[in-house]
DNA sequence: TAGATTGTTAATCGATTAACAATC
DNA sequence: TAGATTGTTAATCGATTAACAATC
């Protein structure tokens, strides 16, 4: 019940990085006092939705004045988490676990990689960054060790249970799964799943809809014909 | 206006790539009906929506049987555009661009990508599992000379622009963008963004939610109250 | 004060779920 | 035929937009 009410949508959520991502910028270019009115522009989102999606959270703005930039936007980093350090490991550090371990943007935000784990002899030792590869045996001692709390999953999708089973049983409390494999993880563990694939497939759809306008027309006609 | 008519909303084309995903797993493992309410199970959506997400294409099931699982997955495949062949190039040879190359999983499902282009003349004319590493100067020559549909753009968000407006005037028809930047590509192309750092910061804010539950309730209760 | 813009309620729109007649 | 399950309509739920009183 209190778990009930305590919720906000996933759609307001899932903005909440665009307005963080343009409030930085306004920051950068020193503007220091905006409206709902041009948030809107810079975002494409309606000016109403912007006030009732800051609203979840608190009373940010100010009547006939608009909203302070570097307030709400210290504001809506504290909402996101990102006020706190978040340390991060990444289980597989092939190309795509060695491409997220060059981003350094994480880190800017706060998301400090500790290190990288493999099980391939080849990769354990050497150092991406200045961040070390190492043996998978020891991902459980590191992360209760330095109290890690976001492990991020970059193993084929046929490994990605078993690490997902070691995890559960650390202090880890998230879980960046890019695998293919539908994690269950029970406990309190958060998953946040980047399945790159169905992005590519979404894509291919959206290309090739016109040539499917005539099927979808047809039963769209046969619908409102119906009535 | 038959523009209008014609779209199906993004919330079933999301779903798409899972309803494909789990018939390709029901067909490997050889089960050759199913209903919406076996689907449902499998994929946590109801059977209801099931069913009307798959009505706004056509009619695939039978009534008193369900669906056959092989021409279902082949009509979604049809309706993703998986039919055909898909020719790919990725711009930008750093890791993530490397990472893409690596996964195989593409080509699997009919995206061929034959090029990668860098600045970097240390990486150009090396070539990542068969695949090139070529000139960026090359890049919207070989793009039209080798009719590519799809560019990812994996290159630095500074950068990403450039890449945008060099591609724009090729005959590429979609764009995936794994820079942050937003792309404005005017014309028909369609892009389809990976903002990797607004999914870490939602994966962060699910994290953060408990702490932020008084916050929100105290909001919540204001306005119920207000009643 | 007058003008601007918020916070918030009410109206609309769209998506999901329930229900059931059609039909295999 | 009887049972099962679809396709489809109607009801519900939730999210977005519009409108406006409160207030800086």
């Amino acid at each position: 019940m209190s778990e009930d009410i305590k919720k906000v949508s996933m759609a307001v959520v899932k903005r909440l990085p665009k307005y963080h991502q343009c409030l930085g910028q306004l920051l950068k270019d020193n503007v220091d006092r905006i409206s709902s009115q041009e948030l809107s522009q810079l975002l494409g989102f309606t000016a109403s939705q912007i006030r009732q999606d800051l609203n979840n959270f608190g009373e940010f703005g100010q009547q006939g004045y608009g909203y302070n930039v570097e307030s709400l936007y210290n504001e809506i980093a504290k909402i996101l988490g990102l006020n706190t350090l978040h340390k991060m490991i990444i289980v597989g550090a092939g190309n795509l676990g060695q491409a997220l371990a060059n981003y350094e943007d994480f880190e800017t935000h706060g998301f400090k990689i500790l290190a990288l784990f493999d099980v391939n002899p080849k990769l354990i030792g050497l150092k991406i960054r200045n961040i070390p590869i190492r043996d998978v045996d020891e991902l459980d001692f590191f992360i209760n060790e330095n109290d890690v709390d976001i492990a991020v999953i970059a193993v084929p999708s046929d490994r990605a249970h078993e690490v997902a089973e070691i995890l559960s049983k650390t202090c880890v409390r998230g879980i960046w799964n890019f695998s293919m494999a539908k994690l269950r993880t029970g406990k309190n563990i958060i998953v946040e799943n980047v399945h790159l694939i169905d992005s590519l497939f979404t894509l291919s759809y959206r290309m090739n809809e016109e040539k499917l306008e005539e099927r979808i027309l047809k039963q769209k006609m046969k619908k409102v014909l119906n009535r």
